[in-house]
DNA sequence: GTCGTAACGGTTGAC
DNA sequence: GTGTCAACCGTTACG
């Protein structure tokens, strides 16, 4: 117990010292960008800026931590209708910062956004639209996207006591924030009902200050800082979750170029938004789980907000209390429940995609935009030495929308009717990504263009790219190029370096005589799999229905999407085993004809039809152990009959230099024409059907006959994915591989591969 | 329209 | 080192 606690408070000190210096560095870098942004618009306010900077100085000198009492309300108000009725863009700019206030929004700016720029506007801070979070990303657009509450949003929520607490201090200038709506507690709506006692919860967050500098003049400078700490604990579990976050946010406008208009207050200018945020989690063992309690209701954390953020120093004593845990509850957690619901929902934490939504875990690299789903989001620039995430400020944007399979085309069809370019980037990610998915909606699939297929399938198999591996010239410098970006066509491919590219009917790219890359073989069964029929995966992947058939075929009978063993000849059937018999017959009867012994190796089922060797083969090792006699050869020679026939033909075009050669082979490989001739009668139908998926099956069959125990299908489906991740051994060396395998019995699929191959089935 | 399959031209690799 | 040959490949066309 007392250790537990120990560690507890431990932990919570850990974060109590990071949150102090976190909170120092983000006031730092707000202060810095701050200055620099104002710096470079000189003339416009001398007046007033030296008090703010200095209280914004001055407050990040003190860690944010009693920042409020600088502000000074009064000037906040002015500043408020001053923005009011500058603002005309009001509502589409705040709504473009409600958007991301939504799910996605980050924790402070979107509270001390939606304070300062109400859409209604002129009515100063009483009428400032309430917290952001929550709902209202969903009536963003129109209310048609309803969009899975973010877990960066409930993260949000729940740490950010701007939401939830409301800490009226979030905003100097803002004045006391009146109570959030009902409907606008956004993570008190969307969040599970709390675990944890919340008075354990009230007592283990605390929020700091926010500070607030503003100018009166045309340009117009804000910024903000906030930091909060919020732990969750599930019910019965000794562990605490630990979330901190911190909030810089500063906001420029130009609106200076109003007096020279002189028409009235315009503001012509533009407004730049930045804030960078970091969120940290920590994990603590605590004593004992918190018995759960009852739940505050959402006006009480709003109430209680408020009061935080009029005593922010309250939250400034808890967080610096030494033993946070143990002072007494004095607020609503909605926060809990937001952390609740996205620990106990996978699927909303894996939010980093969201558009316009910083990823949490990485609060101020650059690429925080770019994890976004798509190409069009907002993009980063560099202020003050730290990577600022810079929304644009575009009316009707709606960056707090999580995307899904179930919103994607509505979201599309949006984006399209707006011309929003970045919404379309991110909806046809959506599509790309779940591209098996779209393929068997055709509430989706069916209502896109073919455009819009094709783009949606390029950028899907282009997102395979790193599965190339340039091994092998003949397949890799085709399949690199298929994926491309730059090429970003199939018939890019066409112009390989070795010019083997081919173009089918469907438009898709080959190489004549090799066989698919895995990835693509890997897709085929893939959406196979997905109840995808062989002709849309044909059209899709431009392979041929034939291919796709045979594909599948195989698949389905031995489990594995590889090529069969492509080359090679046809092992020996004449093995030691079977020669040793011959040589024992012989011995037992030397005027044995050849055809006598092949008859008595099947008789006595030493072979079976498929594996006893030929005559020739059979007169050839009596040759090489019993010496070369004239008699044998004429007997062979009657034997064979008729089939040497097409070999006599052969060596008359080709005259005595193939007869000597094929007699030097015969002594030194123990194998020639005629052998192979004689096998060829011999195998009769197993043959017939090479190319067929019959013939494959038919040697399957035959191989099976002697690989009873094999299991290929289980561990088939898992080479079947081991394929398309295996990607640094080329096609050749996995054929290699093959038979290497069949030997040691390791891998079945493999084996059967090999079994294919008509030599295989002679294997023994 | 879908699917199976033989034929084709090609590649590969063991011999 | 070269040629042969039998395996494989994917495409195409046909039913």
């Amino acid at each position: 117990m007392l250790p537990r606690e120990a560690e507890a408070q431990d932990g919570h000190l850990d974060m109590q010292l990071m949150s102090k210096v976190v909170l120092s560095a983000a006031a730092l870098l707000l202060v810095t960008a701050a200055y620099r942004l104002y710096k470079s618009r000189p003339a416009q306010a001398q007046q007033k800026g030296g008090n703010t900077e200095a209280k914004a100085e001055k407050e990040a000198e003190g860690s944010g931590r009693l920042a409020v009492q600088s502000a000074s309300p009064g000037k906040l108000q002015r500043r408020l209708r001053r923005q009011s009725t500058s603002h005309k863009a009001g509502a589409p700019l705040g709504r473009s910062w409600e958007d991301p206030g939504g799910p996605c929004v980050l924790v402070l700016g979107a509270t001390s956004r939606d304070r300062k720029f109400p859409t209604t506007d002129r009515q100063g801070p009483e009428q400032v639209p309430p917290c952001c979070c929550g709902q209202e990303a969903g009536t963003a657009v129109g209310g048609k996207l309803t969009p899975p509450c973010s877990s960066l949003a409930e993260l949000a929520a729940a740490v950010d006591g701007s939401c939830v607490g409301g800490e009226p201090a979030a905003w100097p200038d803002s004045g006391p924030p009146e109570q959030p709506g009902p409907g606008e507690l956004g993570p008190t709506h969307s969040c599970a009902a709390p675990v944890e006692d919340s008075s354990d919860m009230k007592q283990s967050w605390a929020f700091s200050h926010v500070a607030g500098v503003s100018r009166e003049e045309a340009g117009t400078l804000q910024a903000a800082s906030d930091m909060g700490l919020a732990v969750q604990q599930l019910e019965g579990a000794t562990n605490a979750s630990y979330t901190f976050s911190s909030t810089a946010w500063v906001r420029m406008e130009e609106n200076f170029i109003q007096k020279a208009e002189g028409a009235g207050p315009q503001l012509k200018g533009k407004v730049y938004d930045y804030y960078v945020e970091s969120t940290s989690q920590a994990t603590a063992a605590l004593a004992e789980a918190p018995t759960p309690g009852p739940v505050l209701e959402p006006p009480d954390t709003g109430a209680s907000s408020r009061d935080q953020a009029g005593d922010t120093e309250g939250g400034a004593e808890a967080i610096a209390s030494p033993h946070p845990l143990q002072s007494p509850p004095t607020h609503g957690f909605s926060r809990k429940e937001s952390l609740l619901q996205i620990s106990e929902n996978p699927e909303l934490q894996v939010q980093p995609n969201s558009f316009g939504a910083p990823a949490p875990d990485h609060p101020d690299q650059g690429t925080l935009p770019a994890s976004a789903g798509c190409s069009g989001e907002p993009h980063v620039q560099l202020v003050a030495g730290t990577n600022f995430f810079h929304l644009p400020l575009s009316p009707a944007s709606a960056l707090d929308i999580c995307l899904d399979l179930g919103n994607c085309y509505e979201v599309l069809t949006l984006a399209k009717r707006q011309n929003l370019e970045a919404l379309k980037e991110t909806a046809y990610k959506v599509m790309s990504d779940n591209y098996l998915q779209v393929l068997r909606s055709p509430d989706i699939f069916g209502c896109l263009s073919g455009a819009e297929r094709e783009m949606i399938l390029q950028r899907r198999l282009r997102g395979r790219r790193c599965l190339v591996a340039p091994c092998s010239m003949g397949v890799s410098a085709l399949t690199f190029d298929l994926y491309n970006e730059s090429s970003k066509t199939h018939r890019g491919l066409v112009s390989t370096p070795l010019g083997q590219g081919r173009v089918n009917q469907l438009g898709g790219v080959f190489i004549n005589g090799r066989p698919l890359p895995n990835h693509i073989r890997h897709k085929i069964v893939e959406m196979a799999h997905h109840g995808i029929r062989p002709c849309v995966i044909s059209r899709q992947l431009r392979v041929s229905h034939g291919c796709v058939s045979k594909i599948l075929c195989r698949y389905q009978e031995t489990g594995s999407i590889r090529p069969g063993a492509i080359g090679g000849s046809k092992p020996r059937v004449a093995t030691p085993d079977v020669e040793k018999k011959i040589e024992e017959y012989k011995r037992e009867n030397p005027g044995m004809f050849s055809w006598e012994i092949r008859d008595r190796l099947l008789k006595d089922g030493h072979c079976d039809r498929s594996t006893v060797p030929s005559v020739s083969s059979i007169s050839r090792v009596l040759r090489i152990k019993f010496g070369r006699k004239e008699e044998d050869e004429e007997a062979d020679k009657k034997e064979d009959d008729g089939e040497k026939k097409a070999k006599h033909s052969i060596d008359g075009i080709l005259g005595d230099k193939v007869s000597s050669i094929s007699r030097v082979l015969r002594i030194k490989f123990g194998r020639k024409e005629e052998d192979e001739e004689a096998d060829k009668k011999e195998d009769d139908g197993e043959k017939k059907a090479k190319h067929s998926i019959d013939g494959i099956l038919g040697d399957k069959d035959s191989s099976e006959a002697q690989f009873s125990s094999r299991d290929s299908k289980s561990s088939g489906a898992e080479n079947a994915l081991e394929d398309v991740e295996a990607v640094a051994m080329t096609q050749e060396q996995r054929e290699r591989q093959g038979p290497s395998e069949d030997l040691t019995g390791s891998q079945g699929p493999q084996k059967k591969d090999t079994e294919h191959g008509v030599g295989r089935k002679f294997q023994y």
